[in-house]
DNA sequence: GGAATTTACGTTAGCGCTAACGTAAAGCTC
DNA sequence: GAGCTTTACGTTAGCGCTAACGTAAATTCC
């Protein structure tokens, strides 16, 4: 059991802990991985040896030996909507339970920044990709494909994913909510949301909605663009907007985040316009926001933590070759709140 | 030229390239890493050949023989305080314009869950780390010291840092709004926001405050401490509780963030308690929701995005031994709002 | 109690790259 | 045009680990 002089400069190497030990490297790699075929004895006396040297196992060398690592690459579009947070969140702790680790990154909803980091996130050799929404680019659909390496679409539910996916149906949300709408007696719809090729999730969504009014004659117009960011002030100054272009303001807009709709219920505070009185406001999601207002914003519930969850099982089991399905479409849920109201019934009383 | 039959089993390597193109490994090695040495027309050849033979580098490998990465991990709280995504967004920005990978993950708080990140984190020999606030394990300390990887703590102001260190003073902060608040004539402050031990800047900024109120003998109680999530529904719970629990409401009460204040204002107007009538409300960060309210919080702006600029040009600098400084403060500023009014001058009226 | 198995290790051969140091040929100097 | 420098490569020797395959000793089996 003969002690070295402490780590040679650069710090102790595999080999420093196994001369230490009086021991083969090979049963150093054994023991502190706690692999099988060291006898308890030896493992334990190796571990506190590897302490006492301040052994640091390199994860570079790990990995490229084992021709695996435990790193998941998971890339949001952005973390300045909350929702994508907190997808976030479940997923990782998930992730961490299973043993890996995530590696993490946000695209701002460009597919050319999506492609980019696939390609430096396929450099690391991860056991797993996860990527928000369904729609990239062909290269990185390709890189992803022939790099065999597992990978999960969540957010958006497509039947013909890359390899898996994990979301909702975005047009039947929207289309969901159209036909609650409709039914409550809104005739002239507006939206207030993101440019069509920036977020194609929303598009779905407000091509769901357009549909269910398009069915009982209606056109859902003005649809005012904005530039992101896509929160409180951009809800705020869509209305403005919307409110000084035209002349018959409608009577009710949609929007695409209910932090847009809180924006605009203030611009229209300020202006004297009540809700849902003189128009109604509606947003998306089920934001916590929401849950504190006094007169809340009537939206569609997504069941962001159940989408993480299920996304995390999902991929750690087609890492573990024990996937069972490739896709899971998640229900959506229609919270109608205080800032739309039923316009049959106010014509019946 | 001689074209070999296109990517062995499990991908193309560096020497399938080589062999390809009819040079060395260390000629492809040089071309596709841009590095000096190789004529023009061999290296457009080369790159042009890689991407047919769908080459991805290996960064595990590349990383390993190069004895060093270009990773940078960063470390945050939480995503569920809006303030560290912002402050992540604009780091991570920077540091991809300078050729750096991020790597992030969140320790909630957890002072061992930061620790365990850390030792993660150093197994990939990343060439740099970025920690959220200056209270860590005495082992967290010990590694990243031992691990000579060049550090920064950012949001709090220290000026000890382990390494380097880019913030606002939280005490200062406090101190400075507690002195705005006496200077409008509030006597007595409540306080809601998490336990002491649970968000330590809160608790320096919290005793900031409480310093100023101490100066003109007034007390800060009740301070009622609410468990995570410390957002909207926080604040209003907080508010629930404090007007249940007091005869005498106070005259003012302080919030550990905007969200949590906008939550007790909901409450306030649920309960037909007027502010800044019956009583003030201030936050603390200067959140964007506050931008798009009609009658704003008073608060503390932060300098949010000033600060991941900063944390990533020092820390980059650090990483190519450019550094001058070794910390950096940066200054905050009182928002007023409409949430708090000038009591002595209604006395004077 | 000898053969078959199991346990607890050690040895060998890489993983896929890059740093550092060659070296031959071309270009330059005066 | 001899001697020096530069350019454009190639060669050698690892980076720090792990998989796969030994092998000797201890244990089990009937």
């Amino acid at each position: 059991m003969a002690r070295e002089p402490l780590t040679p400069k650069g710090g102790a190497k595999i080999a420093d802990v196994a001369r230490a030990a009086g021991v083969s490297i090979m049963t150093v790699s054994r023991a502190l991985r706690g692999v099988e075929g060291v006898s308890v004895a030896k493992r334990d006396e190796i571990i506190s040896l590897a302490r006492e040297l301040r052994y640091s196992p390199s994860s570079l060398a790990g990995s490229l030996a084992a021709a695996h690592s435990n790193l998941i690459g998971v890339s949001v579009p952005t973390l300045d909507d909350a929702v994508f947070s907190e997808i976030f969140e479940t997923m990782r702790n998930a992730f961490l339970r299973s043993g890996f680790q995530t590696v993490f990154d946000t695209t701002d909803y460009a597919t050319h920044r999506e492609e980019e980091w696939v390609e430096r996130m396929i450099a690391w050799r991860p056991a797993g990709i996860v990527l928000s929404g369904v729609d990239h680019s062909s290269r990185t659909k390709r890189m992803l494909l022939r790099s065999g390496i597992p990978t999960l679409e969540i957010w958006s539910y497509a039947q013909d994913p890359i390899d898996l996916c994990v979301g909702i149906d975005h047009f039947a949300a929207g289309y969901e909510m159209g036909q609650y709408l409709t039914g409550l007696g809104y005739r002239q719809p507006a939206y207030i949301g993101p440019r069509a090729d920036y977020d194609v999730r929303a598009q779905q969504r407000l091509d769901g909605l357009k549909s269910a009014f398009s069915e009982i004659g209606c056109n859902l117009e003005p649809c005012i663009r904005m530039a992101p960011p896509l929160s409180f002030e951009g809800g705020r100054l869509g209305m403005q907007r919307l409110l000084e272009g035209t002349l018959h303001p409608p009577d009710l807009c949609c929007f695409l985040n209910d932090h847009m709709a809180f924006g605009a219920l203030m611009e229209c505070e300020a202006r004297g316009i009540a809700v849902p009185q003189d128009m109604g406001v509606v947003g998306f999601n089920g934001l916590r926001l929401n849950s504190v207002l006094n007169r809340r914003i009537t939206t569609t519930a997504t069941p962001r933590a159940q989408m993480g969850e299920r996304a995390a099982s999902l991929l750690i089991a087609k890492i573990s070759k024990a996937a069972t399905v490739n896709t899971i479409k998640l229900p959506v849920k229609i919270a109608p709140g205080e800032t739309t109201q039923n316009l049959q019934a106010n014509i019946n009383t």
